[in-house]
RNA sequence: GGUCCCAUCGUCUAACGGUUAGGACACCAGGUUUUCAUCCUGGCAAUAGGAGUUCGAUUCUCCUUGGGAUCACCA
């Protein structure tokens, strides 16, 4: 007999989204796709003026990129629609006008000036700012155009929160606020609670800012005679400084630049969902399954957590490890060096395979790979500068290099046959891995770093290898 | 300023009122025939302060301190 469990995540279309977002978004999902109930995306365009055109695709794309599915939406339609709030407004206009109906709304008398004067003068004062104290006595008939304003019954609240607790405040903040703006909009305030009526929303959950609004809330839901939802307060992802909440002004990322980065959605999900979330135990790493399964939102903790960008890379590289090559090529594929648009996938693949274990993002793929696919430029300074290196004779580098080249010359460039053979070179000329190899790992390569020296031989082919060499040994020669 | 919320290693966090306060990231050291990375081993590192309740507080209560949110015709 239990109800249908239903969530949302109702955004504004004012710009991107933020990992704060996203993860208010994937709470709300979770809690929905564990009871088998639905969640429901809803966009609040209420606000003309900060409305920033795109906006909805790119909140759309955003959540389809971590994986979040909806139930209903402006995108897909639903039983509850629209799902747009510009889309009903007569609907909140039925409603504002049951409440006047009901003497619970008046149209607000005052000029924005007067209101002004008013508000300074309780500022001189040093007293709260309360409309209801301006109430005025009658109520002028509303034409539906005018602002109107809730009238509150002050009461003091202690309410459960499925976050924080227990909450409470007094009556002090429960004030006469607007409904209705006079361009014929609803605010926040009022839309949103009709929405999650007639919606059926059961839970609603959102970050820390509303707090201290939620009073006002309760008295309007008293007021509409609605069934309250279950509240549930997520506690701000802080931004770098870890005391302020991740805002886009202080230079929060679009969740979408980390896919354009190489992120993976996996990595993202599971770094978001212990972004102020465990299940208790040790564990690190969930699957979008056990999430499902595991999340409970009297787990979230109460305080902010830092976005900690060290531990996404971390994750990020994990989840690329456990990858299976083919999965991890579809996923990087784009983010090759332009140059490799010459190979086919066979090599590119090889390389991917061989880079796997040092890749922690796929936008530095580049200059992972670069030497695979293009002439390196020789730097001279990787064997002036290495600790190795530096101390050895040129002319014994040369004769190195000629001994090499006239070894590997003589076979064929699979990995067992070249381990081999660089194993002899090394009794041969009876010098240390550490000499020997990074010679040749610098003069194929003209990198500061490179994969195993076998297997990058083996992917650069004989012919590259060797002519390589023969560059660098002319070059040696000359100085 | 009023009101409200929060407080364990640098970071994310765990701990029926009883633990040598645990794990992970980062960092440091050592190991795995070159570099970088991976992997393995080890190390560094925390209960903001003060009262109270209790045989015993990270845990419960109060105060202080610190941080944050909110007081819009923004959400």
């Amino acid at each position: 007999m239990n109800k249908i469990i239903r969530t949302r995540f109702a955004p504004s279309p004012t710009g991107f989204l933020h990992v704060g977002g996203v993860r208010t978004a994937l709470f709300a999902w979770l809690i929905a796709k564990q009871n088998n109930g639905q969640f429901i995306l809803r966009i609040e365009d209420t606000d003309k003026v900060r409305e920033v055109a795109g906006s909805e695709q790119h909140i759309i794309d955003s959540l389809h990129f971590i994986g979040i599915k909806w139930d209903e939406g402006p995108d897909i339609g639903g039983q509850y629609g629209p799902y747009r709030q510009s889309d009903k407004l007569t609907i909140y206009k039925e409603w504002a006008q049951k409440l006047v109906d009901k003497g619970r709304a008046y149209p607000d008398p005052y000029t924005q000036e007067e209101l002004n004067r008013l508000r300074e003068q309780a500022k001189i004062e040093k007293r709260p700012f309360l409309f209801r104290e301006h109430r005025p006595e009658t109520f002028a008939k509303w034409d539906g155009s005018s602002t109107l304003r809730f009238k509150s019954d002050p009461k003091p609240y202690v309410w459960y929160d499925a976050v924080m607790g227990e909450l409470s405040n007094g009556e002090e903040v429960i004030d006469d606020f607007i409904i209705m703006k006079n361009d014929g909009y609803p605010t926040y305030n009022f839309a949103h609670i009709i929405d999650d009526h007639l919606m059926e929303i059961t839970h609603v959950l959102r970050s820390q800012e509303f707090i201290s609004s939620t009073p006002k809330f309760l008295n309007l839901y008293e007021a509409l005679e609605f069934e309250r939802p279950i509240l549930g307060t997520l506690p701000f992802v802080m931004g770098p400084d870890g005391k302020k909440k991740l805002s886009k002004r202080d230079g929060a990322k679009d969740i979408l630049d980390y896919k354009k980065e190489g992120y993976s959605s996996e990595a993202l999900l599971n770094f978001l969902a212990t972004l102020g979330w465990n299940d208790g135990t040790t564990q690190e790493i969930f699957s979008e399954k056990e999430l499902i399964e595991k999340f409970s939102i009297e787990r979230v903790s109460r305080s902010g957590a830092k976005f900690d960008e060290q531990r996404l890379l971390w994750l990020n590289g994990h989840y690329i490890r456990e990858m299976n090559i083919d999965t991890l090529y579809a996923n990087a594929k784009d983010y090759f060096p332009k140059e490799a648009s010459a190979y086919d996938d066979a090599y590119k693949k090889n390389v991917l395979t061989i880079i796997q274990e040092r890749l922690k993002f796929y936008s530095e793929l580049p200059s992972l790979t670069n030497f695979f696919f293009a002439e390196p430029e020789p730097d001279l300074t990787l064997i002036q500068n290495n600790k190795q290196l530096s101390k050895v004779e040129p002319e014994t580098l040369v004769s190195l290099l000629e001994v090499a080249l006239k070894g590997l010359d003589g076979i064929s460039f699979e990995t067992e046959k070249l381990s081999e053979t660089l194993n002899g070179l090394l009794e041969k000329t009876r010098q240390k891995p550490a000499i020997l190899f990074s010679l040749i790992r610098i003069v194929t390569t003209w990198a500061p770093s490179s994969p195993g020296l076998v297997e990058s031989l083996a992917v650069l082919g004989k012919e590259t290898t060797l002519s390589r060499m023969k560059n660098a040994l002319n070059l040696l020669s000359k100085n």
